[in-house]
DNA sequence: ATTTTGACTTAAG
DNA sequence: GCTTAAGCCAAAA
C-alpha cells in the first residue's frame, strides 16, 4: 500500500542517527521502493512532521543538497549538518565518510 | 480520470 | 564537468 510506504518513508528518515546522512534513493531502497526517490523527495516536500522528520539529513545521491525550504535553504542545511558533524567535501557531503549505513 | 510537476538516479553526449 | 534523455513514483491540479 503506498501509504503504508510513505509512513515508511518517514520512518526511515527519523531514524537517521546525527551526524550522518543518507539519500533519497537509499530511503527509498529502505521502504521498499528502490525507485521511489523522487516520491521520496516529494514527502520531505510536505514534511508533515517536520520536528519529528529530520529530512535536512536527506541528500542527493552525489551527496550535494537539493530542495530544503526553510532555515535559509540548501544552506541553512549545510551548516546544520556540518553542526552535527557531518563531513563536506566543499559544497556537498562526503558521502565517504557521512552516509548512513543501517545498522 | 488524465496531465503536470518535482527535494531523484543513472546513463550517455 | 555540465546538459539531455529516459525511467519510476507519488501528490496536486
Amino acid at each position: 500500500m503506498k501509504n503504508a510506504f510513505k509512513i515508511k518513508v518517514y520512518e526511515v528518515t527519523r531514524a537517521i542517527p546525527k551526524g550522518k546522512v543518507t539519500t533519497y534513493g537509499q530511503i527509498a531502497k529502505l521502504s521498499g521502493n528502490a525507485k521511489a526517490a523522487r516520491a521520496v523527495g516529494a514527502f520531505m516536500r510536505m514534511n508533515p512532521d517536520a520536528p519529528n522528520t529530520p529530512c535536512h539529513r536527506v541528500v542527493a545521491a552525489d551527496g550535494s543538497l537539493t530542495g530544503y525550504s526553510g532555515h535559509g535553504g540548501v544552506v541553512g542545511k549545510k551548516k546544520m549538518l556540518l553542526k552535527e558533524g557531518v563531513f563536506f567535501k566543499g559544497s556537498v557531503v562526503d558521502l565517504s565518510r557521512s552516509q548512513w549505513k543501517r545498522s
